[in-house]
DNA sequence: AACGTTATCGGAAACGTTGCCGAAAATTCT
DNA sequence: AGAATTTTCGGCAACGTTTCCGATAACGTT
């Protein structure tokens, strides 16, 4: 059904000129006449002339494309840092390639597999939750392929990376809720095993040592995300005969458990306890009270992503790669109380 | 920096066959010795070699690759439907190029172009709010590109199309907020050159109409999809002597922006003023309170468009093109009162 | 008048595949 | 045995571009 689309080939027929003519015309090349240039660009616009970038790429064995594959896109965070990715690439000419793994190896595996055939200059890759042999990454990465990692980070292997700032995060929140008169502050704390877990927590500690206030052991509550326990450790807290008078959560998830716990206990935030959540997804604005969060600069993580790959794929073999740790903003929103 | 990647060339040489040879052999051609082929799918293993994308293109003239441009992924809608493209498309061994125009004219003509050029087989589109001349359209579709729309659809446009039954979920919806006692329902209007727009007004309309209230023209607001703008009309919804008792809104993000407007008047949901959205996205589950919201079948809505298009792509020119109607559900949560 | 320069262009190879066509080798049939 | 057939393979053109290299013509220089 597909109608040919006109060629090179085909303006150079009607102008009765070579291909190579017209193709120095199409592209700005130097030897040739200025009247010829103007038939062969007047004409290509009259036919609606789209070159052929499959015929382009392989010829000059470049596809400006970059890949960029995620876990899941049906939540705010992904597509919001695929927008900071887009807009640096489709500044410099690339096309982005969109994939996701649906938080499974297999396919991300098989996507790897179709980005490498698809012959992408370079990758931007959050893995996902179940990716624990990286085979096919060091693999992709020792045939040449440039690869960004974010959100998911992997010590282990190489390449630049762009993660943000946890535990400035973490302080930022906590400081908040001294300077907004709280004393005693508790911890919903992640798992300890992930580094997120351990610089909120770290954060979360500075910010009472800074501020001289003392640590109690029993304020750090270990919710590890797991949902139900949440809600547990927050009744327990209420109980405490000297109850906190402010929580810092260590997700968004885990302070909306926080919340109901404490909405049902009859109190009111921020009247009877601050809240402070650390998140993933920006809707946390529209939950009552609307939110105080530390929130990720999503659009410059795929900025920043995007950059370092356009350098490397610039730059070539001599490019070292970078790790780039973007600061946490605290967007504070009704959930704690004013300065 | 990219290191080459090995060619049926390198496969050739190395087991001294021709490069026809290799090439049989890697597809599933008949005429090859079975040992050969062993030979050469072992030794393609062996160098991890996967086949250049680009060149199998050209030369069959055919790139796998249906285009889908949406207007903007950070919410859910989109995503969601780009998931069920994605399903049928994978199945069937295409691949999908994801562009988002961010509700722009130039940027969708731009995108358009570049969906030409990288020789996409067919296109899934939803157009951009400002798109109201169709001249790019029309001239990739007369150039044999198929195209099918959804959500946002053009009666004018030849194409198959998947649109949901608006008209019905409007009704629903109002139609459920009277049977729970509202009486002066407003309705926050998306752009009248869209049939989704034009659809949901007239569901409202004929619901106002069967149960025989008066319809008013200053309870109809043109907040037309644009962010800032939702909120001035709520306003000056409440500010009406005789306010509304309900709202109805074209959209769930526009219905968001009405909720936060209310919330700061301090009215409450839905004791002084009930509130439905039409979902985009399907987390206005969360929200405080959950909000009442006709819901679309959004992966439905990706799965018929690319079963239309694949289709379309298959029968070639004696296939005819197709609307497809899906019923949207009306789900009850607690922005309305109880029946 | 013979030469070198310059501007402009065409020819042709190449990118990595696929697929047609025909050739050689192996097999079966008279 | 030779002929006919089948199996297996190699050669080559093609897909639409880019780019190198050389050719032609017009020009200015001695």
């Amino acid at each position: 059904m597909r109608n040919k689309q006109p060629t090179i080939w085909d303006i150079a027929i009607k102008l009765n000129v070579s291909i190579s003519t017209v193709s120095r015309a199409l592209r700005n090349a130097p030897d040739i006449n200025p009247e010829t240039k103007k038939a062969v660009l007047e004409l290509a616009q009259e036919l609606d002339y789209q070159p052929n970038t499959i015929a382009t790429s392989l010829r000059k064995n470049k596809t400006n494309i970059i890949g960029v594959m995620v876990p899941e896109f049906v939540h705010a965070y992904f597509p919001n840092v695929i927008l900071g990715i887009q807009e640096v690439a489709n500044a410099e000419d690339y096309k982005v390639m969109i994939m996701q793994s649906a938080e499974s190896l297999e396919i991300e595996k098989h996507n790897l597999q179709a980005m490498m055939s698809s012959r992408v200059e370079g990758l931007i890759l959050a893995i996902t939750r179940e990716t624990n042999d990286y085979g096919h990454i060091i693999s992709a990465q020792r045939k040449g392929l440039p690869i960004v990692f974010f959100n998911r980070i992997v010590d282990e292997l190489p390449g630049s990376k762009v993660m943000v700032n946890d535990y400035q995060g973490a302080f930022m929140a906590v400081e908040h809720l001294i300077q907004t008169g709280c004393r005693r502050i508790a911890h919903l704390a992640g798992p300890q095993n992930l580094t997120i877990g351990r610089n909120r927590l770290n954060g979360y500690l500075d910010a009472l040592k800074t501020y001289q206030l003392p640590i109690e052991e029993s304020l750090i509550m270990p919710c590890n995300f797991e949902e139900g326990k949440t809600r547990l450790y927050t009744q327990a807290l209420l109980n405490q005969t000297n109850r906190p008078d402010a929580l810092f959560a260590v997700n968004d998830p885990t302070a909306i458990e926080a919340l109901i716990c404490i909405q049902e206990n009859g109190m009111n935030i921020p009247e009877h306890i601050s809240l402070v959540g650390f998140s993933n997804a920006p809707h946390s604005a529209f939950i009552t009270p609307p939110m105080t969060s530390v929130v990720q600069p999503l659009h410059e993580i795929g900025r920043h992503a995007a950059e370092l790959l356009i350098r490397q794929l610039n730059e070539g073999t001599h490019f070292i790669p970078e790790t780039h740790t973007l600061d946490a903003k605290l967007v504070i929103r009704k959930s704690t109380r004013q300065a």
